[in-house]
DNA sequence: CGCGGCATTGACGCTACTCAAACTAGGTGG
DNA sequence: CCACCTAGTTTGAGTAGCGTCAATGCCGCG
């Protein structure tokens, strides 16, 4: 059982390894990754993976599966701060900040599949040549800008360009894992998980989202996106 | 003059260095930090520091003065994403990105005073040591705590409770600088600035914090806070 | 004295919220 | 194969919070 889990998982076959940031170490021999990996842990849906407070000893990449970091405030309010999609760091922090303690929670979306490793392992891995701190440093500067985007978002857009934004988001973000085909992609959210992500509520996400229906703008059905009219979106994601 | 400048300006007896992130390593002999520093700078208000697209390749701390970031968007909006106040790197980011393309602008709020380095430079003074890299690291956590939390405030906060948070962040970082007395320090912000921060127009930042006045949660006269009622605010800040 | 930069205030409107009900589809057990 | 259940979506009516625009006030400064 287990022989036969550690080979179909095998790193050197991982279709998002290659994406990852560990990816120019993934062919190796020995593999370094697959040496390393701790261990592969399945994981629920609308499971938390790492509790807000937390100081996690282990980094994971998420191999399958969709996930989000969210804070919640009182009153049964929450904000989905972004999404963990395959082939991210669970917890790319944990990579620069030594004994990050988490300031919000990680929640599976959907059903999981993690790869961990020790946060030492994974950061020699990371800097061991130029090309793999290059793409550790260009990774969390993406992260970083899309922090800053989301609160541009936040601040000073109407629903309309906050949705459309997050969707252009996760198309890039998808797009540089090959996950994409033609515009069209997963999309495992639920209208809820949009209202927490952009500040709205569940129902106006609802009347927005018939309204860029209506415009042919995307095509929305349940786990399943298409962006119709990539321009349009984009003009609208700016104006609004 | 040159020389003049030097002796007043004098690392060790820099009132902010101590709280830097270099401050462990300020008062070596020789003095590192002293001896790295490219030059100083003073700029007037209200100009570019940084502009958005800008890769830089020095690294600056703000030694007296406020700077703000601030993303620039269609249509006269723009969203202030975070302050600078003395002791602060200009662009902590470009310590752990390599050749970071800023995705905003750093403009400065009041005159400034900076102390420029290389970026090499700087990344080996605050490597040196096991209590540098923990002041560098601690630091890094911090900053995006704040971006977090400011993610929050603005998706799921009502004006009231963005403001109070605004206040009570800087109070904190300011009170780590010894910038605090008696929860009352220097605030150089218009209601405008306020309204940028905190996604809310200027008329409605002025009725937020009349209303905030007449319960005395705040003492605001141009260029200058005190808090009035600390433990009240916090509840404001989190009910809100 | 007058100007420029902010702060303040009022009237009015719109975006997005609230609450609740109806609807839909996928899954499950009898 | 149907009845039912649940999770999620859709829709409506009424409303609140914040935006817009414009006028007025205030104060320091040249």
């Amino acid at each position: 059982m287990d022989s036969i889990a550690v080979k179909t998982d095998a790193c050197e076959r991982c279709a998002l390894g290659a994406f990852a940031v560990y990816g120019p170490t993934r062919l190796g021999t020995p593999n370094q990754i697959e040496l390393r990996r701790l261990s592969i842990r399945h994981i629920g849906a609308r499971q938390i993976v790492l509790a807000e407070g937390e100081v996690p000893d282990r980094i994971s990449t998420l191999r399958m599966g969709w996930a989000f970091r969210q804070k919640e405030l009182s009153g049964r309010r929450r904000q989905i701060l972004s999404f963990v999609v395959p082939g991210d760091f669970i917890l790319l922090e944990s990579l620069v900040v030594a004994k990050y303690r988490l300031p919000y929670s990680v929640k599976s979306l959907t059903p999981l599949t993690l790869c961990d490793f020790a946060i030492g392992d994974m950061l020699q891995i990371v800097q061991s040549t130029e090309e793999q701190r290059d793409a550790l440093s260009s990774s969390i500067g993406r992260y970083a800008t899309a922090l800053n985007r989301r609160i541009s978002d936040l601040g000073r857009r109407n629903a309309v360009g906050r949705i459309a934004q997050l969707i252009l988001e996760l198309e890039g973000r998808l797009a540089r894992r090959n996950l994409v085909q033609n515009h069209a992609f997963e999309f495992p959210l639920r209208q809820e998980h949009i209202a927490d992500a952009t500040g709205l509520t569940g129902a106006h996400v609802n009347r927005v989202l018939s309204e860029m229906r209506k415009n042919d703008l995307i095509d929305l059905v349940p786990r399943r996106l298409r962006i119709l009219d990539y321009e349009r979106l984009v003009r609208v994601a700016e104006e609004g």
